[in-house]
DNA sequence: TGTACATCAGTGAACGCGCGTTCACTGATGTAC
DNA sequence: TGTACATCAGTGAACGCGCGTTCACTGATGTAC
């Protein structure tokens, strides 16, 4: 059920990658909304699902591979699956507003699947963040703050925000490879990606020693 | 001749927002793809304007607040032109395919905006870059060595690398919030960006002393 | 085992709409004498 | 100054297309007796 190939996201296009006729959908979706609402749940849970089991292939007394796994699968995730990425990442569709009841919450696994893998690398010593991240302004403490609570996601408020910064550097890498914006400055974009990604954790206090 | 408002890019939709009817762009424009190249080399273009002008606000004395000044225009400048930003950053348009000789000089001129900030801050040594930046892979640095030689843009290697690490996690911010992903995670955007990037000039060896 | 009927996934035709594009045209402005 | 003509920016009608959506339908599958 996920559209695959490039974009074009239509009921039709749809229908007919599924080799359905256009009307049939509408036994299963009242609307070409709720069939993209649909989609868009299926992509966040695909991705999160993606990052959960890249990060458990490592063991977990060698967290720093546990982070770099993660890191790595976004992006792959994002290679592979380009429309689910721009489905949920890209230009939002005009005219459609997600039921934010429903997309936040599989919005978040993506959040406690990196968070978790963060959280396992600081209680172990090996991620030992600079103290910045330990106090940030007071507004977004109060956000991340309900976010928790709403979410019932049991983690210190610095592991929430260093997952937030970490998420939002790695997608800055992502989309503008995705789109085609970062293979025409640096080239190799793989290794651009596999070298800052492990410059920022150094950055963010990632003790790298054992690989 | 910018398609101001939301998203909505149709050549018959800017016929309307300029007052015109649709046939009348026949004159300017061989195509509705020509169209488009020209509003995206017109943002792309804006974008570096508002740049240039940012940083230019700021004495050549204080590198530090001109580097701060270009990154906060380029949030500033998203914001205030969210059509342009998506039109250049967002989701490719299906079927259309830009022509790099036109867009890539225009692309490139933003990195150049950013970049003259950020030779400017070594030079005066308010920037000591951690030195993975003067040692990155050498498959990435022969792409920017051919992009500086394309351009002309006669520049060190090692500005330009981390000319492209800081747009791109300043990007990364500013897409998210853009499409708001963001919002509902920190709260205070604003706050976010103004301290994220902070810290990240922080981490990147800026010397804040005289703010 | 065989007939009668209900269920229901999926079809095909049709609708109104906005799109990109073409084409013959209108009508204002500028130039020639 | 006045008439005749050329130029050219913009119009309005029309086209074929893909879209989301509706509706009456078909035909296979399952249940009742």
């Amino acid at each position: 059920m996920a559209a695959q190939g490039a974009a074009a996201l239509s009921l039709r296009a749809i229908a007919r990658d599924m080799g359905m006729t256009a009307p049939a959908l509408y036994r299963y979706f009242q609307s070409r909304d709720d069939l993209v609402t649909a989609l868009i749940l299926d992509a966040f849970n695909a991705l999160a699902d993606t990052l959960e089991a890249a990060r458990d292939t490592q063991p977990e007394d060698n967290p720093a591979a546990r982070l770099l796994a993660t890191l790595n699968a976004y992006r792959d995730w994002a290679l592979a699956h380009p429309a689910d990425f721009t489905l949920i990442f890209g230009t939002p569709i005009p005219g459609y507003e997600a039921p934010r009841e429903l997309t936040i919450p599989a919005a978040v696994r993506n959040y406690v699947a990196l968070g978790t893998a963060i959280a396992g690398a600081m209680q172990r010593g090996v991620l030992v963040p600079p103290s910045e991240y330990s106090q940030f302004p007071p507004s977004i403490q109060a956000a991340l703050e309900s976010l928790r609570v709403d979410n019932h996601y049991d983690v210190p408020l610095s592991v929430l925000y260093l997952t937030v910064v970490i998420l939002t550097q790695m997608h800055g890498l992502v989309t503008l490879e995705l789109f085609g914006h970062t293979g025409p400055a640096v080239g190799d974009t793989a290794e651009f990606y596999r070298f800052e990604m492990g410059n920022m954790l150094r950055r963010m206090g990632l003790q790298m020693g054992n690989h």
